[in-house]
DNA sequence: AAATAATGTAATATATATAATACATTAAGT
DNA sequence: ACTTAATGTATTATATATATTACATTATTT
């Protein structure tokens, strides 16, 4: 489950904490979608491309 | 978890089972799925997005 | 109208996403 | 170098996505 979520994170100067807090999960999620080894739900997917300002396409989809 | 499936199935013509079997689900999940009260993973989102020609953006995304 | 296909829906079981806690390692700041 | 912040990673527990089975209802076809 590639995605563009750790670039997007940096553009916004945000700690995985922080993007944590922001959608509601623990860190520890975070940082495991970041290295692709999670395979999130819509909703959380949705919740982090709100929180920085990216769409599901920009972030979760390839080719 | 809102989405447009249906009607880009539909546009295939393909039935609730069709799908199911193009992205290796049941039935049941796509039919809960379209009635918008699962949160699908992302995974299987990609999946759906791609057996209907669409993108998650077209699929998912809302305003 | 009868027969069949497609879809709705419910109950229980299983797989897996995520939480919680904890400790290790790396990066940044002083 | 030392301190602290940020991230990596592992273990166990919990919530929930999905499977399985089954039956009901609605749409389609003949």
């Amino acid at each position: 489950m590639k995605n563009r979520i750790k670039v997007a994170r940096a553009e916004k100067s945000y700690t995985q904490e922080q993007l944590a807090k922001k959608v509601n999960v623990t860190r520890q999620t975070i940082g495991l979608i970041e290295k692709g080894e999670y395979n999130p739900t819509l909703r959380l997917c949705l919740s982090i491309a709100k929180a920085l300002d990216k769409t599901l396409d920009q972030l979760f989809w390839e080719e």
